[in-house]
DNA sequence: AAAATAGTTGACTGATTAGTCTATAGATGC
DNA sequence: GCATCTATAGACTAATCAGTCAACTATTTT
């Protein structure tokens, strides 16, 4: 061993989250570079390129949160309650960030995924990897409700990718329009697309 | 009058055809110009930037399909059918362009506006106008439900924007995984955002 | 046919891009 | 104190970027 440094971890997080504010295109290396402190040599010395990078950062994105999935997604948690914590937790954390930067970023996951899936097979496969990832906490939700008798959801894995992609619209929009009101409301859809009877509905 | 020409629609169409198979920054004035047969100069005599160009590329892709959208959501058809019919023409559309370019390419205006809504307020608020436009879809579609007793869902409004982003979510995800088949699923989830009981309502 | 209007051309600029390369600095083992 | 490994420095390249501009062509009006 010689030298050490958390360099690695700087140029992470300074690609991240410009990438997040702006986008993956107008993130340039160089402002990375500039934001984590570093200088040309040292990036490429860490990464082989903007996109390996890029897969490194989203990696490094999960393993921050994983433990907080952890415990928001805790079998000892009622299982509906999971996702309400989770849907407050991301909103909460989404609102605090648009006090610095003045915007509803939504996931960056989808975000880099979307602009640079036809492109990336790299980063696209480190997306979908994360997001299997991440689709397995609501799957085991749902599959603890399922058995609760709280919901009617046979086939968890399909009922959690479809909850996943409807959440992830929504955050989508919220980003576009600058609305984080949109996730306030999601609660209630994502118990419409889980299937749980509410006060006011039809009885069936 | 002088001189006609159909320079501009064909570097609109270009211009849509590039962002939406690639991204917003991958796609240069140059590659559109190349595309649409162009020389740099006449780009730039219709419009005076590449942002410009992306506004007038996604209303123009409005235009176009105005008429389709009127045809799907055109009160005759029965409300809920309306939707089924839109979800089958948006998966065909995108199957048949997978054809030709490998990729399910989801929806061109969460694609672009994802990448560019913080730092492009003009496209953005088109995205945010041409949305508006395609939700009223959705809402009237909605409110016949609901007059018909199909559904319960009083405030048309807020179930349109919440199925609308479902919808883009659904799409961005089979982008990124490009997977057409997540949008065949879709429409059972449509059913159970709208409060539609489950007896199989519609078919086509 | 002259003049006015509408559209086209392509060379050019200056800034920015991702990525390369060689030299060097700092920490550890011996 | 010397070798070795890790990390940093920063100048450099070649390509590409959005955007400019003045000259030019084609069509219509008068």
């Amino acid at each position: 061993m010689a030298r050490t440094s958390n360099m690695k971890e700087r140029l992470t997080d300074a690609a991240l989250d410009l990438m997040w504010g702006n986008s993956y295109g107008t993130t340039s290396v160089d402002a990375i570079c500039e934001r984590a402190g570093a200088k040309k040599g040292s990036f490429y010395y860490f990464f082989k390129s903007k996109s390996e990078l890029t897969a490194a950062a989203l990696e490094a994105e999960w393993n921050k949160n994983k433990a907080n999935m952890d415990a928001l997604f805790s079998p000892t948690v009622p299982p509906l309650e999971r996702f309400d914590r989770y849907f407050d937790y991301v909103h909460d954390r989404l609102a605090e960030r648009q006090k610095t930067c003045g915007s509803i970023l939504g996931c960056p996951i989808l975000s880099i995924g979307s602009e640079v899936s036809t492109q990336d097979q790299g980063v696209r496969a480190t997306v979908d990897r994360i997001w299997d990832r991440k689709i397995k906490y609501f799957e085991s939700a749902i599959r603890d409700a399922h058995a609760q008798g709280l919901i009617v959801a046979p086939d968890s894995e399909a009922k959690a990718r479809a909850l996943f992609a409807c959440y992830h619209g929504t955050l989508a929009q919220a980003r576009i329009q600058n609305d984080v009101e949109l996730l306030r409301d999601f609660k209630q859809v994502a118990m419409d697309v889980l299937g749980v009877r509410h006060t006011q509905a039809v009885s069936s």
